[in-house]
DNA sequence: CGTAAGCTTGAGATTAGTCAACCCGAGTGG
DNA sequence: CCACTCGGGTTGACTAATCTCAAGCTTACG
């Protein structure tokens, strides 16, 4: 509503919740059916952005938090000496914004890396809407801790790990993620600019570029710009050297 | 309660929110006095570990969240090559265990770092909690996003900062912290080890033993063992190369 | 007092960053 | 329709930061 200027125009709004493609993945899946026409209210619905629209900067006031229900967005902060630092991925499921519930304060800057919907819950709202459906809560919660987790493997991977070790996680998370929506897992196309890996991983654009063409003249991976094949999905386990059950399920802010 | 084998004695549980010390940082200042015995009602409070005590274990069920009433822990996760990342310090009024939220496992294991007292909160009662105190909600999800907000400002240090720009914003923002809670922001000690340090910031003791030695040798620090002074704030300023207000006021997990 | 853990220091190896040139494809305008 | 430009991506040569290995020191504590 009040970010409307930067968003494309609302598709249909007559789609409920009870109708979303989304909801074995969005927070709704807690909700009761009867539940959902109640929800759907609360809800500002499909909003349509397209690629290189912002969906809020960072400093702005916080007046929604966001469910992407299709398409993909990355948020990024920007420092005083103009470096910008991508810090997460967000597909079809993902909460958007949470970084700003603190300060009320958006935290960082989402933008859409390609044509892309979301949904919007107004913060005004959500204690309205916690009282009117506490299973939501729950939900909530849920994808809180999974963030905060997510972010402490973040820690790891930039913290301990090498370039190559940094990427092939990397792309083992993306392949288990749209494996677990029901795509492909091992041929997909990314969404993100490589620099924006890169960012994401804490390398520059040459360190992702060099260690990118080994995996592939290794036969790791096949890629013709950013058209992803996995061709060896165990070699590339290897080379994120993370088996521990904690990792390869849910790595990364992207998983 | 579960853990009790691995937890001190209780202390004197007679001791209610409303009479604690930490009302002014702790969850609990988002609530009416009267609301106050209600909530103590829902908790185990005043928790005692001696240094070194696990307060939980990687892995296993989660139970409780706790707030640190005073003292201080690290938390830290095992990767399967058997190192250790320390992925974060908590002190007094800070919350710990929300990254097993997502899975109701832990996430990272919790140890003290001095002799430490923490309130918990079970998670099993924490429905009834938000039904009984729904303000408490609020303060929360606020607690939620600063700990997601100063994730991310992690991922910068980590992702695109020098050795010395991750110990200068590293002491400065322990030195931010202990300021606003009432003790010197010029000198105090550090509870933790230097090689947790090291491991918090991504670098090896060495690195971080040399960087250390540096600020010491440059006057901008002086120090003996884990006790600091911090000579020239400005100095430490600069050298931590964060001028940004969302940086100062807000950075790492220990502010 | 003796041991162990933590910390420091040095020398050398290694990884990733920097600087710079070049390539390629998409979109623009002549 | 083609040349131009620009952003993104690649590659090479060199540099610098951090890690590794190794030894020695200091402090804490039984």
């Amino acid at each position: 509503m009040t970010s409307r200027h930067i968003l494309g125009p609302l598709l249909d709004r007559q789609i409920s919740c009870s109708e979303c493609s989304l909801k074995k993945f969005c927070l709704v899946r807690a909700i009761e059916k009867a539940d959902m026409e109640k929800l759907t209210h609360f809800l500002n619905p499909n909003q349509l952005l397209r690629r290189r629209d912002h969906l809020f900067r960072q400093g702005t006031r916080l007046e929604n938090l966001y469910v992407v229900k299709s398409g993909s967005l990355k948020s990024y902060a920007s420092t005083e000496d103009g470096l910008e630092q991508v810090v997460g991925f967000y597909f079809s499921g993902d909460i958007i914004g949470l970084d700003g519930l603190g300060t009320r304060l958006h935290h960082t800057s989402a933008i859409a890396l390609e044509t892309t919907v979301v949904c919007a819950i107004p913060v005004t709202r959500m204690e309205d809407l916690w009282r009117s459906l506490p299973r939501l809560h729950q939900e909530m919660y849920r994808a809180v801790g999974n963030e905060i987790a997510r972010d402490e493997d973040m820690f790891i991977l930039l913290a301990q790990r090498s370039a190559e070790e940094r990427l092939a996680t990397f792309l083992l998370s993306l392949s288990h993620r749209f494996h677990e929506h029901g795509f492909s897992g091992k041929e997909f196309t990314l969404s993100m600019a490589h620099q924006d890996i890169a960012s994401f991983l804490g390398l520059t654009p040459q360190t992702f570029s060099r260690v990118f063409t080994a995996l592939k003249n290794e036969g790791v991976i096949a890629a013709t710009q950013r058209r992803i094949h996995i061709n060896d999905l165990e070699e590339l386990r290897e080379a994120a050297k993370l088996c521990a059950p904690c990792h390869l399920k849910q790595t990364l802010k992207v998983a």
